[in-house]
DNA sequence: GGGCGTTGTCAACGGCATTGACAGAGCCAT
DNA sequence: ATGGCTCTGTCAATGCCGTTGACAACGCCC
């Protein structure tokens, strides 16, 4: 039955109004999400954004929480997506980069509509994609040098600090503007007050840390670093202690 | 006058109810905020908790967003008392156990009022508790080998982990527990189905990664002692490249 | 003791997600 | 073709939320 509405749906022939889809409601939704869309998700603007009445959605979507959760499985398809045609097709033993584009693209994707990184991203997301991305990753770690538990585990992490640093950014960037000028200003006034006797090192690096301040990107990248430095580290033991394990 | 009224606030001898303090306010928002609480910070959940009109919050703060910021200032002042006294009181060597205590008394404290972490993590807190012990740390990482600039931007990247992490737990475990059992649910599928061909070694690893699953605490510390290993790599290399830098 | 600012109360507004009753449109079997 | 069925969009209403303005009681200072 659904698969016929849904073909009819592609052939507007009758009078109604441009029959709504879950596609065009999750179109219309991510068009709201990004932030030239208003910053804002809710259903009297997704309404309006389908020319149809709110809660013509209901008949699409349980609730908002399941509409998220749709967007969100986009969002890291997508994200997936980006990492796989800006990374190579065979093997590779450049784990870094690897692990750095992935992380950066799915950071990309969420920040491209800020809403549903706050609102989702701490949700657990049943993608298919993303196995087959997770499967790559360990992959190659195994391949580094890591067995594949740890392998597994270090993927957990990346996938973790990711997707937290960027739901992070952008519970920060959805913000009003008002309100990020105020927190800008008020972090300013705080750190020119600070008495250079009392607080010598961090007043020497006052300037850095305004240069830093709220470039979440500038401090994510370095964070990836810091982290992928651990791993590389990890990596180095492992392949001291089991020399021959390397299975590719 | 402000200060009379309080004097005042602590004798209330008048018939009026409990007379309204920023204080008590406060006190009550927090118990609210705590998982006990209910997991959900409004005026009028204020208002049953203070015995009074929910309307009277708005003669002490202008608006839920200061209010929600007070408590933020309230609980990183924690945090940073946690781990006062949980370190040594003079210098030490030892860096990367005052990093971690650091980061994880925070964490612990947002923790313990999920609320507060959802809904201001991101936000600046201009506490003055926090310039103290962001010093401390910088001498610490300085003292361990590091230029002070490149101590302070690690600083940084602790403290933006520390809170998106601890972001990251509190939207999670703040969503009610049918949502967060039918997640579960959701992700215990989706691995169960996966054809062990097709993904080997996501395979092999399913029984770590669903020991890991929403297990954030556990999932914090590594990625922190992965995190603290790059550092560590830092200090390193710092000591190779300039050894007679250290000032201590 | 008479103003006056401070503080608590009350009623109301607009926005939000969600629900249930209703109505029109297409589809099927008779 | 017609009656009934489901699917889908509409409308009105509910309950919770933050916020506002008018009002009233209280205590302070002159």
């Amino acid at each position: 039955m659904k698969a016929r509405v849904a073909e009819q749906a592609e052939q507007p022939t009758s009078k109604r109004r441009a029959a709504l889809t879950r596609e065009s409601i999750l179109e219309a939704a991510l068009r709201l999400c990004s932030p030239e869309g208003g910053g804002q998700l809710t259903f009297s603007r997704l309404g309006k954004e389908l020319g149809a009445d709110p809660t013509a959605v209901y008949r699409h979507f349980r609730d908002k929480d399941e509409l998220v959760l749709a967007l969100t499985e986009l969002t890291v398809a997508e994200g997936v997506e980006l990492a796989r045609t800006t990374l190579p097709d065979g093997p590779t033993d450049d784990w870094r980069n690897w692990l750095t584009v992935t992380a950066e693209s799915i950071r990309a994707s969420y920040l491209a509509r800020p809403v549903v990184a706050v609102l989702a991203a701490a949700r657990t997301t049943a993608s298919p994609a993303e196995a087959g991305s997770v499967e790559l990753l360990i992959s190659v770690l195994h391949r580094a040098g890591l067995p594949v538990i740890e392998a597994a585990e270090c993927c957990r992490q990346l996938v973790d600090l990711t997707l937290a640093m960027t739901q992070y950014s952008a519970a920060f960037s959805s913000l009003d503007p008002a309100t990020q000028a105020k927190d800008e200003a008020a972090w300013a006034v705080k750190y020119a007050m600070l008495p250079e006797a009392e607080y010598p090192l961090l007043h020497e690096s006052t300037p850095r840390l305004t240069e830093l301040f709220r470039d979440d990107t500038e401090v994510f990248r370095m964070i990836l670093a810091t982290f992928l430095d651990g791993i590389a580290l990890r990596i180095e033991r492992s392949r001291q202690d089991r020399p021959h394990q390397r299975v590719f």
